[in-house]
DNA sequence: TCAAATTACATTGCACACAATTTAATTGCG
DNA sequence: CGCAATTAAATTGTGTGCAATGTAATTTGA
């Protein structure tokens, strides 16, 4: 049996809402604590990428966080400002730019790896919960960019 | 056991990337069939609101959308220069504002009602998953709120 | 070899998000 | 009653997101 047309409008039904909703309320949750760290929630996904690997393109960073450059670019030039990396344009092929942390965007990790527990103990949930809707998020993504 | 330190700073681990990314990827999704409407995203949401309930006050928006009035005065702005909607000031209160919807904005439902059935496609998800995944969402941003 | 295609970023313009502040109207309380 | 507190929107400033376009460097193919 079908779902009816217009059940189907309502806001509360909508898969779309629940996720803008939820990533929104995600953000403001992460905001006190990134604000210490003077970081936004978008650059500090950033750094979440330079952590675990040092040293990416612009293209590479924009692969794994799903931004393009006309995102990056500013966002990039503001990390650069903030002292936290360096961009680099490669002297083999000037049409790369690198980015690199600064000794003070290494040390940031370590001020950071309190936030996951925070955001943890925030959502109210038992990690294998947490750990499931995290897969199924991907997994729907996947889907939706195909 | 609990998930070692470094691991709960890997992107792919993180819930907040996996909502954040999938509710860009679906807005992506959105974007083709809304630019037939003549909507964005958050502009579609806001109808949808006003397709269930005319005649609301800007801050019962606020309250069903989560978004303040910063983002929703310009927004409705905007819908109101489409045409789709009138922005009247309470004359018994001044101080708020009603959105009702004009008849090109009533007959924009008729035209919608064919998106939701498109995303259900796009996403590739059974309905019963789909739901169950909307459900987890509302909680969480509930929790989150908290 | 060298012009066309491709690649990698950067720029521009528009539309959110939201904190902080402002403005105006209404309410509440001593 | 009168003034402080509250309420409802609007405004301002900063930082994304992304489409479209621009620019410069590199690669490719006839």
């Amino acid at each position: 049996m079908q779902t009816k047309p217009n059940a189907m409008l309502q806001l509360d039904n909508q898969l779309c809402f629940a996720l803008y909703s939820t990533s929104l309320a995600m953000t403001k949750v992460y905001k006190p604590l990134l604000d210490e760290l003077g970081l936004t929630y978008p650059q500090y996904l950033a750094m979440l990428v330079l952590w675990e690997r040092d040293g990416l393109m612009v293209s590479e960073l924009s692969d794994k966080l799903y931004l393009d450059s006309g995102t990056l670019t500013p966002l990039l030039k503001r990390l650069e400002a903030s002292s936290y990396i360096t961009r680099i344009r490669a002297l083999d092929d000037e049409r790369r730019v690198y980015v690199t942390l600064t000794p003070l965007g290494r040390k940031l990790k370590a001020r950071a790896a309190k936030i996951p527990g925070c955001i943890l103990s925030a959502s109210q949930c038992a990690v294998p919960e947490l750990k499931a809707l995290t897969g199924q998020l991907q997994s729907l993504r996947q889907r939706l960019a195909a």
